[in-house]
DNA sequence: ACGCAGATCCACT
DNA sequence: GTGGATCTGCGTG
């Protein structure tokens, strides 16, 4: 996905957000390519959204690259974790999607060396992801994903959801209104989601066409 | 210095 | 399946 690359710039964060279920995201680390197939992720609107880094314009040397132009890389820590954003809109305009679930395509074994867990519990969640991975801090911010990164979003090389489904965001401290806006989306019944119930996975398709 | 955050793990119902 | 403990880096005082 380049710089010149409309689209994220042409549509909205949470439009941005839904249309990124499905597509690949890879990163060429030192043991080898990994990646899988984005399965949920969260829109983050700006300023006026209460849950968001940006709130209120908040900008600060570790938010900053949500302010970059669309596609640039944000990673941010929590919880001694790290996780991994793309901000969704034009520079300066500090909107973004958090990429919190994938299904493992490439680079199994390396992910499982990474990880000491096995299983869909090995990318579902936004610090295990990135821990499967073996991306443990922050040196990538600001770079664009596919342009002169080693992370990447492949736009069309895309898994089609049979059904996105939506909920509120996970772990959204703010009580305010935004705290329970339908924001985050995901692939209806893909084992690999973040808190998907046994009884809610689709084993045959993986929630996918 | 201090306190908490866009989470995870594990020991228990 | 779920609640509580614990993980550090960063923002605020």
């Amino acid at each position: 996905m380049s710089t010149s690359d409309p689209f994220y710039a042409s549509a909205s964060t949470d439009q941005v957000a839904q249309e990124m279920l499905g597509m690949l995201l890879t990163y060429q680390s030192p043991k080898g390519l990994v990646g899988g197939w984005i399965v949920e992720t969260e829109a983050y609107l700006g300023q006026l959204d209460s849950a968001a880094h940006a709130f209120k314009g908040r900008r600060t040397a570790s938010n900053e690259p949500l302010y970059g132009p669309p596609g640039t890389v944000y990673i941010y820590s929590i919880h001694g974790r790290y996780l991994l954003d793309v901000a969704a809109q034009a520079k300066d305009v500090p909107q973004g999607v958090l990429i919190r679930a994938v299904e493992p395509f490439i680079g199994k074994e390396i992910m499982l060396k990474n990880r000491a867990k096995t299983g869909f519990d090995l990318t579902n969640g936004p610090g295990k992801l990135m821990e499967a991975f073996g991306i443990s801090d922050k040196k990538m911010n600001f770079e664009i994903f596919g342009d002169n990164s080693k992370l990447d979003i492949h736009k069309h090389r895309k898994k089609i959801p049979q059904m996105i489904e939506t909920s509120n965001r996970i772990g959204v401290s703010n009580q305010g209104d935004w705290a329970g806006k339908p924001l985050r989306y995901f692939v209806k019944g893909n084992p690999f989601v973040s808190g998907m119930k046994k009884r809610d996975m689709d084993l045959d398709h993986f929630g996918w066409r």
